[in-house]
DNA sequence: CGTCTATTTGAATGTACTCAAAAGCGGTGG
DNA sequence: CCACCGCTTTTGAGTACATTCAAATAGACG
């Protein structure tokens, strides 16, 4: 059973004993979504929150002028892929989730969600924690954004996810910088030559 | 005493009996800080966790190249001021958390910290809470940051925080906005005469 | 091999920036 | 009360980074 490399992610940051291990396993369901299936789609609430065993996944909001799709995060092995602020508050999202190529994920709806965090506290500590390192790699997305041009913020991005960049289209990886398709496909280029 | 603020903010998401409030009060401590004061400077760690209890706060990034600040967040009354990937991990900020003007803020060490979430673990549930939704307003930030111009994220800026918008210079202002002074003092004209 | 999607290229355009300088504004001191 | 100073905002002119649109090419997959 696959619940193991999510075990594994938590009892890096908390210890759980051996029957909150099995309280725990028996809050969450495992799922198989195939290529271009919808998690999550906007104006609806974000009713799953999402542990990415296997896949590769994309977060989009789609720009209501233009239609565009403008990627606000991928996810993929181990990765969380949940509309933290709909889910939490359970009111519509802004976003959408839609899968890459088919992934597999560990779900727990959020009535399950709230009854596990008080028959397991000490998932709160777990949650807190992985929450503040997230919110350290949003920080420092922004600050890039703002300073770094395009090509900086490129190569940033291929330090900083690899595995992503390897698994995910070149005009996702524009989207996700904020840049059209064309102007990565220019800076590739450019530095081709070097 | 003003941790009343805090406890205030607290109260709405965990409740505390009366041992673990007096437990808590003893772990903060109320500081105040003149206009230009530095709370944390990039490259050092950031030791305290900061909650503001009046006056106004901004957290930048120093471009290495131009020299320039980049506004990452403004704090005001009840907000958070502090590097949660540098205080929860201990290691060096990559940015700066200065006073615009004169400012009281509780403060706790990170060892303190730590202390009080094993002796109030119901805080723990607090802190995830607060973290959700921090997240949830970034995820936004980065959407309209990609999405939408700057006259739009301008106006948005002044629609979701007003107070802030008052109390702090256009400057700083355009800084977070990701644009030069001189592009905002044009946005603003160009719709004075409309 | 053909179809569909992804990437590349070219040309014209626009949004936002830089630099330099002027104007406004608030406080302080003579 | 006015002059001056420092700081913020405004204006002008030239520029750069990144975009759009259209079309050509390359890759992937059945």
């Amino acid at each position: 059973m696959n619940k193991g490399a999510l075990l594994v992610n938590i009892s890096k940051y908390i210890k759980l004993g051996p029957d909150e291990v099995s309280i725990f396993n028996s809050f969450w369901v495992e799922r198989t979504f195939e290529k271009g299936e919808y998690l999550l789609r906007d104006g609806d609430i974000c009713r799953y929150d999402n542990y990415v065993i296997d896949g590769a996944l994309k977060a989009f909001y789609i720009d209501s002028d233009s239609g565009n799709e403008e990627i606000l995060y991928f996810a993929i092995d181990d990765w969380w892929a949940t509309d933290m602020d709909s889910f939490s508050k359970q009111r519509p999202s802004m976003y959408n989730i839609q899968v890459i190529k088919k992934t597999t994920v560990l779900q727990i709806n959020h009535h399950s969600f709230q009854k596990m965090l008080i028959e397991i506290p000490a998932l709160e500590r777990y949650f807190r924690i992985i929450l503040e390192s997230y919110l350290g790699a949003l920080q420092r997305r922004i600050i890039y954004s703002n300073v770094c041009d395009a090509e900086s913020r490129y190569y940033d991005f291929l330090d900083t996810y690899p595995t992503i960049a390897s698994k995910v289209p070149q005009y996702l990886i524009a989207s996700y910088l904020g840049i059209s398709a064309e102007f990565l496909s220019r800076i590739i280029k450019k530095n081709k030559a070097s």
